[in-house]
DNA sequence: CAAATCCCCTGCAGGC
DNA sequence: TGCCTGCAGGGGATTT
């Protein structure tokens, strides 16, 4: 499932390949997942703008087009992009462009994608303070501390609000709690101005070591060029609950923890507190 | 304000 | 083999 990591490694490579390209023709396969404006006209909107730039905030991808618009793509679940002639398998949006590799596609199996054309407005109002905190790469522990330590809230609830944060995910928010030794359903009340340290450092490791990785593909994910990422590897306790603690080699456990009812957390009950 | 629930959606695992 | 059920989960809306 995209985070942080994933998205970031989908920047850098559709960068390489779409900065400053004109967009020759847009396709949309799918009309559920565009949000804004209607299918006909994200694709009429879309032909003959250039890219000005591409980039990431939090979980999202944005395309600049030198109309002023912005192409906002959320890859949710199970969204990722392709590069390519060959139209790859639950392809929902293409982007044929001028240069040598044309063909950019966005596929995504489960359509919980959304993908909308929006003005300078409409992008402050989606991704502004009040919808998307700062993002998790950069984050502080004063700010977390700040942020939180007033509140009653289990901290894995907080780490994976994208108000509070603005890029972690199931995987890495397990990943980083692990590391910080905090246990995902303390509250953040409890959490020393030390805890809250470990946590703002873990957070910023976990996402570095994704990135370096290429990403996580336990479910679906993969490259621009289909190749999985490699942080499945290195993962310490998400998706390995019966298996040893990397530390302890106590079974890791995976339980929900309140205010998360639908997700699930992976965690050591004897190294996290 | 926080938490629970439902919804969107599809592939896959498990039961029989 | 094949049908059925339940689960996974990011995020938004609605309800408790």
């Amino acid at each position: 499932m995209p985070e942080l990591p994933e998205v970031e490694t989908m920047v850098a490579g559709i960068r390489g390949m779409a900065d400053g390209q004109t967009i020759v023709r847009a396709k949309v396969l799918d009309a559920a997942l565009v949000d804004t404006p209607g299918p006909r006209s994200l694709e009429r909107q879309l032909r003959g703008r250039r890219v000005r730039s591409v980039s990431r905030r939090g979980k999202r991808v944005l395309l600049e087009l030198d109309s002023g618009c912005w192409l906002l793509i959320e890859p949710r679940m199970t969204g990722s992009f392709r590069l390519g002639p060959q139209r790859p398998d639950y392809a929902r949006l293409l982007l044929e462009l001028a240069g040598p590799e044309r063909h950019l596609w966005f596929c995504d199996l489960r359509r919980f994608a959304r993908i909308a054309l929006v003005d300078e407005a409409e992008l402050q109002q989606r991704l502004g303070p009040n919808r998307q905190g700062p993002d998790a790469l950069k984050v502080s522990a004063e700010y977390l501390q700040r942020r939180l330590s007033r509140s009653s809230r289990t901290i894995k609830t907080a780490l994976v609000d994208q108000q509070v944060l603005a890029g972690v995910g199931n995987i890495y928010a397990d990943e980083a709690l692990f590391l910080a030794r905090i246990h995902p359903a303390r509250s953040c009340s409890t959490l020393s101005e030390h805890d809250w340290q470990r946590l703002a450092r873990a957070v910023r490791r976990v996402l570095r070591d994704g990135i370096r990785a290429g990403g996580t593909s336990i479910r679906n994910y993969v490259d621009l060029n289909g190749q999985p990422g490699r942080y499945q590897l290195i993962r310490r306790v998400y998706g390995r609950a019966g298996e040893p603690c990397p530390n302890c080699g106590r079974p890791i456990q995976r339980a929900k923890v309140r205010g998360l009812a639908t997700r699930s957390s992976h965690f050591c009950p004897r190294c996290q507190k």
